[in-house]
DNA sequence: CCAATTTGCGGGAATGTTCCCATCAATTGC
DNA sequence: GCAATTGATGGGAACATTCCCGCAAATTGG
């Protein structure tokens, strides 16, 4: 069952020419004879070859491949932003390489390992909740690979990141929701380790302070972003004797699931209390009530983060030029409000 | 910038050892003397070798990779599929390439040479709704790279493939639509090429030919999984002098659009029009109203999926046995029947 | 106590390709 | 007509690693 695999050599002993000349005939080499590179592919597409990546990578330092870490799938946010990266990525001739570090710091250092083994050109990363230290992806800085961050991005670092307005869209959105009328609006934020969650808590209190709503304390929590909790907060917010007449969620799923608790206290979705959320995945506007959220260009983010990427990948010196990339959100109100 | 990559030679120089020695160290073989094997680890460690997979792969004619080739990534159906084999994969210590073929077989084709070039230990396979041809899949027959099909599956290959009983759970859910009351059932069909639309086409009709309901050849219609198309097809259906009061759809995505196309025309659902899903997609239970489906293990046929591929790829003798591993579904009762 | 085995390590081929240098003929320039 | 250039090809090193073979020293067995 050990089948040799065709290689250059096989062509080249067959034609009784050279290994160089073969694989100069398939890399379209000028200096070539055009009847000699005609017999050559020929003989290749006759006998199914396929030219090795693993020795020309080896050869070159060049996997063409890219790789990117995502901390979970199960939200559409990643997927989308998947196939932005993707996209462009593939057009570029690049392969990607895919690995979910599972919100687990561990899986994330285990991930990038598995990226520097497989000599990955460049990597596309959106950090865990729980990553507080950066040293598995300054190895890459040390080493040379291009690294660009987008979504949850790392501050620490001085490399290209995308990410949105995440400040401009929260003041929006809890903007509309005084000027509609909300007295108590309360905020389900991220944990305080991630970026977005500050930026999106600052446009939260900063659209309060607009309007002279005071802060209360009480109506800002962060939680983990693991969704089996947030019944627990939900339910504490309904219990509060002054009980908030919107809340605002850190991102759809987590509203989404608001939107369930409240339901089952038997109390209504906006009548009662205004729900909304950030990201506008595609679930949101199908459900009942749909949600209003703050849309992000999902699949532009990818997009960007991987031009961004491939674009130092291609330029020899790395210049690490710390550009940011800051996509514009935007408020979209359906029935939730 | 160019800066040369830590190799066991350069471990094995800063210790007076031979690169075989080192190397030895490294994979854990036995015969190599505590101290040194310490002396090498802790000397890796400090200078950030990461082994190069490249130069590994070349050699042992192993990549440790799987590849995994998935018509689009809108619906949840996918992603979900993906998770579940990356989950099985990891664990094994594979990494997966993940490619997507857009719906289109030419996409497909490109795709099965990223593969081969890259030189993949096995490949998991859902073909586009365009693929009649399998040349391509099959040089990884001749080449003895062991294939896994699952969801779409080609029947001219005899490779294992992983499905689940669409017959049964279409069957099921017509039945019930007819026994709920309905009487003028349609079916939104998916291309006669994929044998998923086959094999539900043909439960849908067994269950009508059971009950006695005769088949009327004008409300089985028959779709390119288009999105768009739905509409038309569906406003067609709502056309018909004697038009259907329930609506079987080949997914759950055209079944969402369907029911967006009814609500637009002023009809209700479930009340004028039921509408039965396949699949129960994340969104499915979270729309208004919640869709009654055929629920399937998605995260478990990735799983098996990769499993199936995995224990091909270990065993040395290329047995292909023909595994056709059936999963089951569920009926899952909602809010539009 | 000497042969036999084990332990620990080094040398070199092999993996499939690219790329540089060399070769040799044919063509060009003056 | 002869040096210089061009065209077409071959040879071999290099890439980072594994794996087989060999060798010496140390340990074991009777």
């Amino acid at each position: 069952m050990k089948r040799h695999q065709v290689t250059i050599i096989d062509i080249a002993k067959e034609l009784n020419l050279s290994k160089s000349t073969v694989s100069r005939a398939l890399t379209g080499h000028k200096s070539v004879k055009p009847e000699t590179r005609q017999a050559v592919l020929e003989l290749a597409e006759k006998l199914d070859y396929q030219r090795n990546m693993l020795a020309i990578s080896l050869i070159t330092k060049k996997t063409n491949t890219i790789g990117i870490i995502v901390p979970e799938f199960k939200s559409s946010y990643f997927p989308t932003a998947i196939i932005g990266a993707q996209e462009v990525a593939s057009k570029a001739g690049y392969t990607t390489v895919i690995c979910q570090s599972d919100e687990s710091y561990e899986t994330e250092v285990a991930n990038t390992r598995v990226m520097l083994a497989n000599q990955v050109d460049g990597i596309l990363v959106s950090i865990t909740r729980e990553t507080r230290n950066y040293d598995h992806l300054k190895i890459f800085q040390r080493k040379g690979i291009p690294i660009v961050f987008f979504n949850r991005v790392c501050d620490e670092m001085d490399v290209p990141k995308v990410i949105v307005d995440d400040y401009d869209g929260s003041f929006r959105a809890v903007s509309y929701l005084i000027e509609s009328g909300r007295k108590r609006i309360a905020h389900l934020a991220g944990p305080a380790s991630l970026k977005i969650s500050e930026k999106r808590l600052n446009g939260y209190k900063a659209a309060l302070r607009k309007y002279n709503v005071p802060l209360d304390e009480e109506l800002m929590i962060s939680y983990d972003l693991n969704i089996d909790k947030v019944k627990i907060y939900v339910n504490h917010l309904l219990n509060l004797e002054n009980r908030p007449d919107a809340i605002f969620a850190v991102n759809d799923p987590t509203a989404i699931e608001t939107i369930q608790v409240i339901r089952k206290r038997g109390l209504r979705v906006p009548e009662d209390i205004a729900v909304v959320g950030f990201s506008n995945d595609f679930v949101s506007g199908l459900i009942d009530p749909p949600l209003t959220t703050v849309s992000q260009p999902v699949r532009d983010i990818g997009r960007t983060a991987a031009q961004l990427l491939i674009d130092q990948i291609s330029r020899e010196v790395a210049d690490w030029k710390s550009i940011i990339k800051v996509l514009k959100t935007e408020l979209v109100v359906r029935k939730s409000t």
